[in-house]
DNA sequence: AGCTTGACTACTC
DNA sequence: AGAGTAGCCAAGC
């Protein structure tokens, strides 16, 4: 475990509901500002165990990049049911959305 | 201990 | 504008 990690979790946590971050936001705050990917990793190995609002993250673009569809949509009913509205490519307004710690 | 792999990003064609 | 590519760094094997 190292501190990025920990922050990673941390930042994610502290995510409200009906709001966004980007992957390359929580890493840069998290210390590591070219770590993305490991922010994905981590997000997603550790939402198990942690249970966290992996759903809350999406890309840069505010849209969902995820492989597997299931979990695609499940990301997608979830923002809706906390109130975002996505777009019809299922993009999230990031101006409106994102949030600033 | 070392190599592969990404729920990404930014830059270039 | 859309597609290809290289950089990134920790986790998993």
């Amino acid at each position: 475990m190292t501190p990025f990690t920990e922050n990673v979790i941390k930042l994610i946590k502290q995510i409200p509901e009906g709001r966004v971050m980007t992957y390359g936001q929580i890493a840069r705050l998290a210390g590591s500002p070219r770590a993305a990917r490991q922010v994905v990793r981590i997000l997603h190995s550790m939402s198990k165990k942690y249970r966290l609002p992996w759903h809350r993250v999406v890309n840069a673009e505010g849209k969902i990049v995820i492989k597997d569809e299931a979990s695609y949509h499940e990301q997608i009913l979830k923002l809706e049911a906390e109130g975002v509205a996505l777009g019809s490519l299922n993009e999230v307004n990031l101006e409106t959305y994102r949030w600033l710690p």
